[in-house]
RNA sequence: GGGCGGGUAACAAAGUGGCUAUGUGGCGGACUGCAGAUCCGCCUACGAGGGUUCAAAUCCCUCCCCGCCCUCCA
């Protein structure tokens, strides 16, 4: 019934109550924008999206924040080589970077603060930091002071000690503290620049998270996430910065996700194994993208490679058909809901198949969105609804009807089943004169050429050949057929087609 | 060195005291002109060694491996 949501914060699975019921409010660290958006951004935004629909299914009103990151070292690098201002460089990688996830199908979030629009928010921040006693200010420059924060490394499980030991001393750094971290940066030749109480200077890397969330959604906001190499110390310091100026608990629950490696190997640079969305969506459906992600477990790294696409592709193909198994059963349904005084026994039992499916894909997501889990009671329910539609023929419409909605309901939730965010590659007009040429071969005509009368017309010519035992042309029709992406099966109720 | 997470059948991946996970792949069968779909059956599973228990992949102990973070990262 509840949500529980391994937690960060409490390294365990704690039940989720929001702060205001029936409302969601999360924060996801978003995009720093300076190239275009890759297949890591692709696994953290399908999860927190699979994780969000899934709050909507439980009946939540959900307000997913997510922010830009478009002031920032890379960006302001990137941009100066280029000899473009920064800010109109990441404006213009902002587009292409929410395209590329519009692309692969993954729903907006419901706002996009941008850093270089919060800028007074985050000034607002670093005064109150400072006049708490947990900032200072050393020429221009104004430094968080680790030390004077006690709850410092909750987040992380670090301990300051330790983490000295390793930390790097950066020559001409004013810091008292090598653990300590900028909350303003004094500004230099080429970089954008904001006037400030401190002087001229830009707002530090992890300040823009902790003023957004605070602005935007008050600091005790439900939750919180980003990928797991956000943990230390982007979140770490987030925590301290929103605390320190708040004085209150900052997110309740913190999400982490597992970081994407590519065959095996971690995704980067230096390795030159990135690969963009864009890219990926020329070779492979956006639904399988997305279903091989959200199968996933969310704090798991998942290993990204042809075959593992290959295989969730497979495993698409067997959703899509009872879709359209079920579909084609629930054709002549009513309104009404199946009842089970006008069912028969087999039905009954049916109706009982579906209640169970769907509460083992609740149970499954629940537990902290074991989406694996959920996949398994989907494909399960596939195998038990294929077993029963092999016994009974002509099930009632409103029972089918109702186990479509189930159906479509819970994989959507998955990303599964979404409308399809790409042209396909064959226009239909072609489609339709290849199918006429086609029927034309076969000395035959119809007066109305829509796909699915040639089509039809083709089949009957099959079918022709085939009490003919002319299985040369049978074969080479359905195989003419497949190339155009018309999956023909014989079943023993005629042949039919489906698109592949 | 410090922190975190893993090692499950051919591959991927859930499960965490007793109950067929699931997907892909392979083999065999039913159906079929063939193919496909679908159904049925099968393919030495729980890193190693001890222990607790009526019962352990699951709890405890020891050991061996692997990954990630501690520097910018989703």
């Amino acid at each position: 019934m509840t949500v529980h949501i391994y937690n960060t914060l409490t390294r365990k699975k704690d039940a989720f109550i929001p702060v205001e019921t029936g409302k969601v409010k999360m924060y996801v660290c978003g995009m720093t924008v300076y190239s275009d958006a890759h297949i890591g951004h692709a696994r953290t935004y399908v999860a927190f999206d699979v994780i969000r629909r899934y709050f909507e299914y439980k009946g939540n009103t959900v307000f997913y924040v997510q922010n830009i990151t478009d002031v920032d070292d890379k960006i302001i690098a990137a941009a100066n080589k280029q000899g473009i201002d920064p800010l109109l460089y990441s404006q213009r990688f902002t587009d292409r970077c929410l395209t590329d996830l519009d692309a692969l199908g993954v729903r907006r979030a419901d706002l996009y603060p941008k850093a270089s629009e919060a800028i007074p928010e985050m000034i607002h921040m670093i005064e109150q930091i400072i006049q708490n006693g947990y900032g200072y200010v050393a020429d221009g420059d104004v430094y968080f002071s680790v030390e004077s924060f006690s709850d410092y490394g909750k987040l992380s499980g670090q301990n300051i000690a330790e983490m000295k030991k390793s930390a790097r001393i950066e020559p001409g750094d004013l810091k008292r503290n090598p653990l300590d971290f900028a909350l303003w940066k004094k500004a230099k030749p080429g970089e954008p620049v904001w006037p400030s109480p401190w002087g001229p200077g830009r707002p530090g890397w992890h300040i823009e998270c902790s003023a957004m969330s605070c602005s935007i959604l008050g600091p005790a906001f439900d939750i919180h996430g980003g990928g797991m190499d956000l943990q230390f110390p982007h979140h770490e310091n987030e925590v301290a910065q929103a605390e320190a100026a708040t004085g209150q608990q900052f997110a309740r629950f913190w999400m982490h996700i597992g970081l994407l490696t590519i065959n095996g190997e971690k995704m980067s640079k230096s390795i030159g194994n990135i690969i963009n969305i864009k890219d990926l969506l020329q070779r492979w459906d956006a639904e399988v993208l997305r279903m091989f992600f959200a199968q996933a477990h969310y704090r798991s790294p998942p290993d990204f490679s042809e075959k593992a696409l290959t295989d969730v592709e497979k495993g698409r193909e067997r959703l899509h058909r009872m879709k359209e198994r079920l579909q084609e059963h629930a054709k002549k349904a009513s309104a009404e809901k199946p009842t089970d005084s006008k069912l028969q026994e087999p039905e009954k039992q049916y109706l009982l198949t579906i209640k169970d499916f769907q509460d083992e894909f609740e149970a499954a997501m629940d537990d902290d969105f074991n989406t694996p889990k959920a996949f398994a009671s989907l494909f399960e329910f596939v195998n038990k609804s294929n077993r029963f539609f092999e016994q009974y023929l002509n099930p009632n419409p409103e029972l089918c009807k109702h186990a479509l909605d189930v159906y479509l309901k819970t994989s959507s939730v998955l990303t599964v089943f979404q409308p399809p965010t790409h042209t396909p590659l064959k226009k239909e007009s072609d489609i339709t004169s290849a199918l006429q040429a086609l029927l034309q071969k076969y000395d035959k005509t119809i007066d109305t050429p829509t796909i699915d009368a040639l089509l039809q017309a083709l089949l009957e010519a099959r079918q022709d050949a085939r009490k003919e035992k002319d299985y040369k042309t049978a074969d080479d029709i359905r195989k003419k057929l497949e190339s155009l992406g018309f999956e023909i099966q014989d079943t023993t109720r005629g042949s039919v087609w489906r698109k592949k």
